[in-house]
RNA sequence: GGGCGAUUAGCUCAGUUGGUCAGAGCACCUGCUUUACACGCAGGGGGUCACUGGUUCGAGCCCAGUAUCGCCCA
């Protein structure tokens, strides 16, 4: 019958496309709530809508469907919930940029045609990256994507705002905030990063007034990292206690080059230890002064502007940058004398997340939320073990960040988002958070009603993901009933704090319950060197570039395989051939059995059973079950990786190298049609469970050797043992009955042997093509039990004839395994120096295994206190090492 | 300053409860146009498991300390 084609290489760039294009139209990653299974979840944590394609999306992304195809596998309802984040800083920026190009800006356009034009940015670039996860192969349903922004979501943010300002968690105050001077907007602590840069801390003195205000001649020293900041100073700090500056306390001072008069104050905030011990306190600048102003009554001064710039109150330096003003202010205050002292220092420079600007401590009006009630029910649900992190130790970093939790800065200076819910009356000055829109004042009925401008923190929405996907509020929605909690979460350790963290705060505050109950954290990609992957620094590598090169298979097996236990992974492009080479290994295992004759297959052929007739089918079958259990276990530990290394041992080195060699003569002998077809059947059916078990690391190939496999069963009748779509069967369990440990000892000698006279071969330099005869020595009962698979020994180590308990014969060369002698007769073939090396060199290995062994043994405390069980063990092995180097010594002696 | 992680073959990394654990992939050496595969096959070389102590009959694994590198927090 007519065959179908199958290319010579596996060739993933157009097949990919097609499967996953066919499985999307099938519905296979369709989920139903009603569908009766039991429901398996992750969410899929929401790319931005600005975002391109990295390479932690081709980690995450990796591991989550392998999950998920796993879960789905096993007769799960396995819904992977996509959605995308309306990311407010980065996306305002790329609209802006958008204006700019086109010579106007937001302010010119106003609020309302700008979020117009943010909206057409989003719905037209917006899905580009859920088109590259396809790309990856994500088996996510995509029908049910929801984008933060959405109307649902919104509502939700607006509900839990609202409801977390009812309980008082919610307020509006006037505090110091990081500022970014280049996006014009106040961002978390969370949202900066700080990095230790080598500065200078300047002394700078301040002149000493007495009652009538002039100066007395005394002058106090400061020191300080950002002098600039001197314009906004009210007061100097000592500590109490410290008597140097005992006399000063109360007294006031003249603040250089702006004149103002500033008081000296007592506070035990001061290190008496620190520079001079005298501390200026600019509490509109920095977080410790403000508290200190409200400590003491102080009225803070504002120098800088939202751009970073020194406003009115810098007097002279008005309108400078603040490191213009920093230069300005040094030069002034060198000029009078002030200056008295310049250190080195290292200080740790706060800097934006999003654009490395440097960020100002900032005193402005926000919106905060209070942290500490909603962390102590997060802490305990973890500590209760309800939510259980893999690796374990990233618990401690969520416990430390979580005990020492500061309250949340919401408020975002940015048109793109959800906009605060608060409408301030003009008329009475009513305040009012709302669920809905109101039209009139709740207490004198005007319609003067003002909506707050700002918009919330975009993790505001991101943090209620696991419930608002689902249809939350509504607890009704059949999905949210369905699917709430979710089973998983994955994603890198270093969004615990952003995201993790206040996830289960939320799910636990807003739902009552946490909102999924394993985190799987995945280490952060790095280049080669072990840099983080960055544009600035060019050094990322594009995963679709690499999908277009090496295939998504062959992506996401290198992804999986170098994610280990939450190590970050170095990553170069060289390391993807590892998955190409696996999938060309897999392609090149079918096209060999599919060039075998298919004719054979008919009615009776039923490949979802196995059909062993010889050892080394009952072999590959003991094994493909072994793989299934680890397979298993590497999935229910949180160990994908395992997982897949036990498909990959067993599909290349133990199917591959192994059965596949020994079929070949099987499946040549068109004398036995019986036995012909037993191996292809037996082959084809472990191979396709092989297949199944990979499936959810390397999908593609996974299908399109069932889809083809499926085909050729149609075109002869047979029975279809998968239906349509590898992928939505139902993976097979571990059946214990068919691991059999007597098998697999009998197997693991026949490849003792096999390699033992391989190895002779290739020391002595045997020609591939020529044949060799052998002589095996040793227990007679055991050599007959052997004589039914000597065949195998035979063929794969290129032997004529195996004779068993034959003389010996001279010269031989030799070998020794699990105490049998094996003896190659090579008279005229052999060099007896290199045969007499190569014994030398097996005698040194065995005599180093024996004096171990001997040592141990012959440690009375061992015999005494090691369990009997391990030491009857290890006689056993040492009983052999020494059998064994007898027979090579034996075997020195007469080349000698 | 506090915490975490890493240190195993030339490179990148596995190594479960302490006893066949000294491993894999790449690289290297020697053969091989063997009718699935050179993206391959067969054979081979290569490691004082960072260091120092300790616990134990027994330590790559457990404990203490040291060193180096990296990350997070303050």
């Amino acid at each position: 019958m007519a065959r179908l084609e199958l290319s010579r290489t596996w060739e993933p760039q157009e097949l990919e496309a097609a499967l996953y294009r066919h499985w999307e139209e099938s519905g296979c990653f369709h989920t139903d709530p009603a569908s009766g299974k039991p429901a398996f979840t992750i969410n899929m944590p929401p790319p931005n809508v600005t975002g391109q394609l990295h390479m932690g999306h081709g980690l995450q992304d990796s591991v989550q469907d392998a999950f998920i195809r796993y879960k789905r596998m096993k007769g799960f309802n396995a819904l992977w919930q996509p959605g995308k984040d309306h990311a407010g800083i980065a996306t305002q920026n790329v609209v802006e940029k958008v204006l700019a190009s086109e010579g106007t800006d937001r302010h010119a356009l106003g609020r309302e045609a700008f979020l117009e034009r943010a909206w057409e940015w989003r719905h037209k670039y917006g899905d580009i990256i859920t088109e590259q996860k396809r790309k990856l192969g994500d088996s996510a349903d995509w029908r049910h994507e929801v984008f933060t922004m959405d109307p649902g979501p919104s509502q939700a943010v607006r509900e839990v705002f609202v409801r977390l300002f009812e309980k008082g968690l919610v307020y509006q105050g006037d505090y110091i905030v990081n500022w970014c001077p280049r996006c014009h907007t106040a961002i978390s602590d969370e949202e900066v990063d700080h990095e230790d840069k080598a500065s200078h801390l300047w002394h700078m003195a301040y002149p000493v007034l007495d009652s009538s205000g002039a100066e007395t001649g005394e002058r106090v020293v400061v020191a300080t990292t950002r002098p600039e900041t001197m314009l906004g100073d009210v007061a100097v700090a000592v500590h109490p206690e410290d008597e140097r500056y005992r006399h000063l306390q109360g007294k006031k001072l003249r603040l250089p080059l702006v004149g103002r008069e500033l008081v000296v104050i007592a506070d035990d905030f001061v290190d008496p230890a620190f520079g001079t011990g005298c501390v200026k306190v600019t509490p509109a600048h920095d977080p410790n002064d403000f508290e200190m102003g409200r400590r003491h009554q102080l009225t803070p001064v504002k120098v800088l502007d939202i751009n970073g710039r020194i406003n009115a109150n810098g007097g002279p330096y008005q309108g400078l940058d603040r490191y213009d003003a920093r230069t300005r202010v040094l030069e002034d205050l060198e000029t009078l004398g002030l200056l008295v002292k310049t250190e080195d220092h290292a200080n740790a420079v706060g800097q934006c997340q999003r654009c490395s600007t440097v960020v100002e401590p900032y005193l402005s009006r926000q919106w905060f939320v209070r942290m500490q009630p909603l962390a102590e029910a997060a802490m305990d649900s973890v500590r209760r073990g309800e939510i259980v992190f893999h690796p374990k130790r990233w618990e401690n970093v969520f416990f430390h960040w979580l005990e020492g939790i500061r309250d949340w800065c919401i408020s975002r200076q940015l048109w793109w988002g959800h906009r605060i819910p608060v409408f301030t009356c003009q008329d009475c000055g009513q305040v009012m958070v709302a669920r809905e829109d109101p039209s009139a004042c709740s207490a004198c009925g005007s319609a003067q009603l003002v909506q707050d401008e700002d918009v919330l923190d975009t993790w505001f929405s991101s943090w209620l993901w696991p419930f608002t996907t689902l249809g939350w509020p509504n607890e009704d929605d059949p999905r949210f009933k369905a699917y709430y909690p979710t089973d998983l979460m994955v994603t890198g350790y270093d969004i615990i704090f952003f995201w993790v963290s206040r996830m289960i705060m939320a799910g636990i505050e807003f739902t009552g319950r946490p909102p999924f109950r394993d985190v799987y954290f995945t280490g952060i990609v790095k280049d080669a060197q072990g840099r983080k992957m960055s544009k600035s620094l060019g050094n990322g590598i594009d995963p679709l570039e690499m999908v277009q090169k090496y295939g998504a298979d062959a992506v996401r097996y290198c992804m999986v395989a170098l994610n280990t236990e939450g190590q970050d992974i170095k990553l170069s492009e060289q390391k993807f051939e590892m998955g190409r080479n696996f999938a060309n290994k897999i392609w090149q295992a079918f096209r060999f059995l599919h060039m075998q004759d298919w004719d054979l297959l008919d009615a009776s052929t039923d490949l979802s059973r196995p059909c062993p007739r010889d050892l080394a089918d009952e072999w590959i079958l003991s094994r493909l079950h072994s793989t299934i259990s680890r397979v298993d276990e590497g999935f229910a530990r949180y160990r994908p990786n395992e997982a897949q290394a036990a498909l990959y041992e067993f599909i290349w080195g133990e199917f591959c190298d192994w059965f596949v060699e020994l079929a070949k003569p099987r499946l040549y002998n068109a004398e036995d049609r019986a036995s012909q077809k037993a191996a292809l059947e037996h082959g084809l059916h472990v191979f396709l469970r092989a297949l199944q078990l990979l499936s959810p690391f390397m999908p593609f190939i996974a299908e399109e050797v069932w889809r083809v496999t499926r085909e050729e069963l149609l075109t002869r009748g047979v029975k279809d043992p998968f239906g349509e779509h590898l992928m939505t069967h139902r993976l097979p369990e571990s059946d214990a009955s068919l691991v059999q440990a007597a098998v697999e000892a009998e197997f693991a000698l026949v490849q003792g042997l096999v390699t033992a006279l391989r190895n002779i071969r290739a020391e002595q330099g045997v020609k591939p093509r020529q044949e060799i005869r052998a002589v095996l020595h040793g227990d007679e009962e055991r050599l007959r039990g052997l004589e039914p698979v000597l065949r195998y020994v035979r063929e794969l180590a290129q032997v004529e004839e195996i004779l068993l308990n034959a003389p010996r014969p001279a010269p031989v060369a030799a070998n020794v395994v699990e105490g049998l002698d094996v003896w190659v007769p090579l008279a005229g073939l052999i060099d007896l120096d290199v045969e007499r090396a190569r014994l030398q060199k097996e005698i040194l290995k065995l005599e180093g295994l024996l004096k171990g062994m001997d040592s141990k043994l012959g440690n009375a405390e061992f015999i005494a206190r090691a369990p009997a069980e391990v030491v009857e063990k290890e006689r056993a092995r040492q009983e052999g090492f020494r059998q064994d180097l007898e027979k090579l010594r034996g075997n020195l002696a007469e080349l000698a």
